[in-house]
RNA sequence: UGGGGCGUAGCCAAGUGGUAAGGCAACGGGUUUUGAUCCCGUGAUUCGCAGGUUCGAGUCCUGCCGCCCCAGCCA
C-alpha cells in the first residue's frame, strides 16, 4: 500500500496497530444474514473489509450471520458467495457461520449465568417490551431479574433441552435497566424457537440473538477489526461487555462507518423485495437492480465496483452518491476495454441512389479507436442503409451537424453521403431518405479528405441483424427513494424501454458477457438470461457521455 | 425533551494550529471519421452558525443550529 495516497480513518488505525505492535497479522469479517441478495451498500463492506486484510497480507472469513432461521434460506448463501467471487474477492477456506460456534456461543451463555450476568426471564415479548421503557425514561427491572443462578441455569438448560415452547422464556444479559443505552437495558442473548435452522437442521431450539453470536464469533476468529456501519455505534458498549466480562483469548474492536448510499436507487433488502413483489421487476438479478447480481447482469464491470467504492472513501458522514459517479466508473473502464461495433436502435432507412444495386462492400473498422492492437472488423456496405433516426433532422438547428436536408454527414468507416430527398408517407412522417454517395470518401482509402463535421453510425440493410435491446435507466424519479413512505409512488415509468434495433453482422459471434460500445450511443452487452442465437437480446449497460443531449437540454431550458 | 454520531464547493473527500489536496459533476477551449475518449483551463477570502483563545483556527474552547441512528424474543 502506497504511503502518499491518504488514508482513510480506519485503515490509519489498522496502520497503527500494525506499528505498534499490538496486531501482528490484520483479521477481518465480511458477514452478511442469508436472507436476501448482496446490494451495492454491501460492495462497500466487502471492499473494505477484503480490501484492507489483502492489503496487509491479513484474512478475512465469509462469516454468514445465521442466527436467525426463520428467515434465512439457502438460496440467499449460494448467490452470496457467487457475488463475492465475481467482486473479485476470495475468503479461501475461511467459510464460517455463526451457528458453526453454537455450542461454544451455548457455552459463552452458561458461563455469564453462572458469574450472574444473564438470567432468564419469563415475562411476555410485550411485557418486556414495556418494562424497557422508552427514549426518555428508565425501564422497570423484570421480576424475574433476581433468580438464583442455580434457577437460572436449571431454566437455561431446559430450554436448550426443549421442553418450553417458543417464547416463554429468553435469556437476558443482566446490566442496566436505566442505561441511557438501549442496548444495555439487559437485552436478550437467547430466545426459543422451535424451527429447524437451514446449517444446523434441528439441533437446536433456541438461538442467540445478534449481539451476542457477532462478537463472539469474532472473537472466536481471531477477528482484529470488526468492520460495520454507524447504526451499531450504539452497540459498541454491549459488544465491549460481552468481552469484558467473558475474556475470550482474542479482543476484537469494532469500528463503525457510514453506510454506502447511492441516488435514485433503494438498498434495503424488504424494499427491494417489495419491487419483486409488485412485479416492478423480474427478480433479485433484474438490471435495473442495484444488487451485485444486478449489476452484474447489466454487464457492469466487478473493477468499475470496485473503483467507484474507492471513490466513495471512508467516513462516518451519511452521504449520498451521485449515480453519475457510478456510472462514470463504468464508462471508465468499458471505454478501454470494449470493442465497438455499430447498431441502429430506431432504424430509419436511407437509400443510396447513386449506389449499385446488389453491390456489397466490406469496409475496415477499428475495434478501437484508441488502441490500434485490437484490430479491424469487417463491415459490409450496400445500396440500402439504417440510421438512427435521431441523426436526422428536417428543420435542423445551426448547431446539428448530423444529417439534414441537402445536407452532407459522413457514415463511420463508409463514404460521406448528402441528403436529397426526404420521403413522408400519407400522415406526414418520415419513412426513408434518399442520398447519394461520394465514390471518392471511402474511409481510410478514399482519396479525398474533405472534413465533415459530422460523423453517424450505420447498419447495412441486408446484412442487418434484428435484436431486441433493452435500454435501462433509474427505478426512481426522486434522489432519495429511501426517504419516501411508498417506494411504489416514486417509479420511474421510463426505467426500461425495449427497442428492436439493427446490428452489424459481426454482433452474431459476440462471447456471452462480453460488453462492446455500440458507437455514438453506449456500452452493451447480450442478456445472461434471455439471450439466444435465434433471438438476440441486448442490454445497455450505460449510454456514453451525450454533450449533444446536453446542448438541447440547455436549449430547451431557454425557450420556457 | 435521554443516549450515540455527523456537519469542508452541486455530490464525494483530504486536511489534526501556519494561511483550503484530489475525484465526479458543471463551465470554457483544443484534438478527433464516436457531439465518445484524450488534453488544457475555470471554481471555497472560506470550512453549519455565533462568540472566545492565539501573532495565526477548518483545526483548540464555549454556546447555538441542522441532519442521522436507538425503545425486535431482527441483523
Amino acid at each position: 500500500m502506497s504511503d502518499d495516497v491518504s488514508r482513510d480513518f480506519i485503515r490509519k488505525i489498522i496502520y497503527d496497530d500494525l506499528e505498534s505492535g499490538k496486531h501482528d497479522e490484520i483479521v477481518t469479517r465480511f458477514p452478511p444474514e442469508p436472507n436476501g441478495y448482496l446490494h451495492i451498500g454491501h460492495v462497500m463492506s466487502i471492499c473494505l473489509n477484503f480490501g484492507v486484510a489483502a492489503e496487509n497480507d491479513g484474512r478475512t472469513f465469509l462469516r454468514y450471520d445465521d442466527t436467525n432461521p426463520g428467515k434465512e434460506d439457502e438460496v440467499f448463501v449460494r448467490a452470496i458467495e457467487s457475488d463475492v467471487h465475481w467482486l473479485g474477492f476470495d475468503w479461501a477456506d475461511r467459510l464460517t457461520h455463526a451457528s458453526d460456534y453454537f455450542e461454544r456461543l451455548y457455552e459463552s451463555g452458561e458461563k455469564l449465568v453462572e458469574l450472574g450476568l444473564a438470567y432468564v426471564d419469563s415475562l411476555s415479548a410485550d411485557e418486556i417490551r414495556e418494562h424497557r421503557g422508552t427514549l426518555t425514561e428508565c425501564g422497570r427491572n423484570s421480576p424475574f431479574r433476581d433468580r438464583s443462578v442455580g434457577e437460572n441455569m436449571d431454566l437455561f438448560r431446559r430450554m436448550r433441552a426443549g421442553e418450553f415452547v417458543d417464547g416463554v422464556h429468553v435469556l437476558r444479559a443482566k446490566i442496566d435497566m436505566a442505561s441511557p443505552n438501549m442496548n444495555l437495558r439487559d437485552p436478550a442473548l437467547y430466545r426459543i424457537r422451535h424451527i429447524s435452522h437451514q446449517h444446523t437442521g434441528d439441533a437446536w431450539c433456541i438461538y442467540p440473538m445478534y449481539d451476542f453470536a457477532h462478537t463472539l464469533s469474532d472473537a472466536f476468529e481471531g477477528i482484529t477489526h470488526s468492520l460495520c456501519t454507524l447504526e451499531f455505534e450504539d452497540h459498541r458498549p454491549l459488544y465491549d461487555w460481552f468481552l469484558d466480562n467473558l475474556k475470550p483469548p482474542h479482543r476484537p474492536r469494532q469500528i463503525e462507518f457510514s453506510r454506502l448510499n447511492l441516488a435514485y436507487a433503494i438498498t434495503s433488502k424488504r424494499k427491494l423485495g417489495v419491487l419483486i413483489d409488485n412485479k416492478v421487476v423480474s427478480g433479485w438479478d433484474d438490471p435495473r437492480m442495484p444488487t451485485i447480481a444486478g449489476m452484474r447482469r447489466r454487464g457492469y464491470p466487478a473493477a468499475a465496483l470496485r473503483n467507484f467504492v474507492k471513490r466513495g472513501g471512508v467516513t462516518k458522514k451519511d452521504k449520498l452518491i451521485e449515480m453519475g459517479v457510478l456510472e462514470n466508473s463504468v464508462r471508465e473502464i468499458l471505454g478501454e476495454v470494449a470493442e465497438r461495433r455499430m447498431a441502429v436502435l430506431r432504424p430509419l432507412k436511407v437509400v443510396l441512389t447513386n449506389y449499385p444495386e446488389g453491390r456489397v462492400e466490406m469496409m475496415q473498422a477499428m475495434n478501437h479507436p484508441n488502441r490500434p492492437e485490437l484490430g479491424k472488423r469487417e463491415v459490409p456496405f450496400s445500396r440500402e442503409i439504417w440510421i438512427e433516426r435521431d441523426d436526422f433532422m428536417e428543420d435542423a438547428p445551426r448547431k446539428f451537424f448530423r444529417l439534414k436536408p441537402g445536407g452532407e454527414v459522413r457514415l463511420r468507416s463508409a463514404y460521406i453521403i448528402r441528403c436529397d430527398e426526404v420521403v413522408k408517407n400519407d400522415a406526414g412522417e418520415i419513412v426513408e431518405l434518399r442520398c447519394s454517395y461520394d465514390a471518392d470518401t471511402r474511409s481510410g482509402t478514399g482519396t479525398s479528405d474533405r472534413k465533415i463535421k459530422g460523423t453517424i453510425h450505420w447498419v447495412s440493410g441486408d446484412q442487418a441483424l434484428p435484436a431486441t435491446v433493452r435500454l435501462y435507466d433509474r427505478l426512481f424519479t426522486v434522489p432519495d427513494p429511501n426517504t419516501v413512505d411508498d417506494i411504489m409512488d416514486v417509479l420511474n415509468p421510463d426505467s426500461l424501454a425495449t427497442v428492436e434495433a439493427k446490428l452489424e453482422p459481426s454482433l452474431a459471434s459476440l462471447e456471452p458477457g462480453e460488453a462492446v460500445q455500440f458507437e455514438r450511443l453506449g456500452y452493451f452487452c447480450q442478456d445472461a438470461h434471455d439471450n439466444s442465437k435465434d433471438s438476440l437480446v441486448f442490454n445497455r449497460i450505460v449510454t456514453l457521455r451525450d454533450s449533444w443531449a446536453r446542448i438541447e437540454k440547455q436549449a430547451m431550458r431557454g425557450q420556457t
